[in-house]
DNA sequence: TGTACATCAGTGAACGCGCGTTCACTGATGTAC
DNA sequence: TGTACATCAGTGAACGCGCGTTCACTGATGTAC
């Protein structure tokens, strides 16, 4: 029988290849998918271009193993919150804030890639729904934990609409309006989480 | 005095500027920015990629332009719509459509380049803000007359949504639960609007 | 009416550059004996 | 203890290709006389 030769620390090819991950999240949220090059990527994690290949099969490889690594790390965020409706109005404010929408690169990765990822193969979009399925149910449980999942497509549409005023929110060249649609966001998804019940509501 | 010699049809080449515009349109919405190539641009509108810079200062000249193209021609549609509340719901179920959904190149461009513009030269967010705020008038004028200004930041907190919200159904892997979100982005939007009023809710 | 010339929208090749990906090689670290 | 060899994470040059932009040129259309 012959025994496992290491000449590495045993985890050092992982550990290499969860920098590369973890780098990568700041400079695709930063750049965008399309605008981020394998290189720029290497280089942020302090390798070369052509190791690349020896940790991820393609570029979008890479990309879904970040956005995976992503999601997770918004998941364990929100896990930290207190348990609640209250826990939850934090985080609403916590996205929707102006400190977030300045700092693309250390926030949600949904806000920066979202329309790239509709456009991405079918591997990165099943990323990205189970990422994104995490953090609704991790929603959920703090608001309806008898039958979280009964209430996860409305959870989907509240996030949904977060996503999509921090994503006007920087795109706006007036920064009082700017600022005015994060406060504007935040009441409708107050209002909306309010009104979350576990079935849909019936008109009779 | 001399006389202005016209050897094509005198609006030839602003027509021809306007195919270009029209077709990048579809191309940008379907690609992204990033994702469309200049030579590509050109050839949808049947040119070759060296008449370019006879029409545009530069690529971003051209996304400016299309941008701003294709938000009035969104808002041009809203104008369109019945008078009233009931014109608007009819906009927010057509927005949060299958049919929007599955045609990205035909629908919003918000919806398609959002995140894009946010990363983009200022010239792009200018005309990104000006067209969107053109939109959020048209839909202002019909729910507030009286003052339709008071209201712009709650329809724009409203159109941010439903954008964020086509965006994720776009983007899930998962067929029912991307229509599932469509459903709830429709309850929340119109929730939303029945609860815009022309101030600020104030707590006392 | 015919010929020389001017105009100019559009062509297509080329510029330097970065893209995603491949691959021969390096050099540090270990084993074998 | 010393030398030959194996392993393999990472290097860096190169592949073909498309990028945004430039530019000499074409050719259709007009004017001048």
């Amino acid at each position: 029988m012959e025994f496992l030769v290491v000449r590495y620390a045993q985890d050092h090819k992982l550990s290499t290849r969860q920098r590369i991950i973890e780098t990568a999240g700041r400079r695709l949220k930063n750049d965008g998918i399309v605008g981020s090059g394998v290189a720029a990527l290497m280089k942020d994690a302090g390798l070369t271009n052509g190791a690349f290949y020896a940790h991820f099969e393609s570029k979008n490889d890479l990309v879904a193993a970040t956005i995976a690594d992503q999601l997770g790390i918004q998941r364990q965020v929100l896990a930290q919150a207190p348990h609640g409706a209250l826990g939850i109005e934090q985080f609403v404010r916590s996205y929707l804030s102006v400190g977030h929408r300045e700092s693309p690169g250390e926030g949600c990765p949904s806000a920066a890639l979202l329309a790239e990822v509709g456009r991405s193969a079918e591997v990165i979009k099943r990323e990205y729904t189970d990422g994104l399925l995490g953090i609704v149910d991790e929603v959920a449980i703090r608001l309806w934990p008898q039958d979280p999942s009964s209430i996860r497509a409305q959870i989907l549409g509240i996030l949904g609409s977060m996503i999509g005023v921090m994503q006007v929110s920087r795109a706006l060249a007036d920064p009082a309006l700017a600022d005015a649609i994060l406060e504007q966001g935040i009441q409708v998804a107050l209002t909306a989480l309010r009104n979350v019940q576990p079935s849909q509501p019936l008109s009779s």
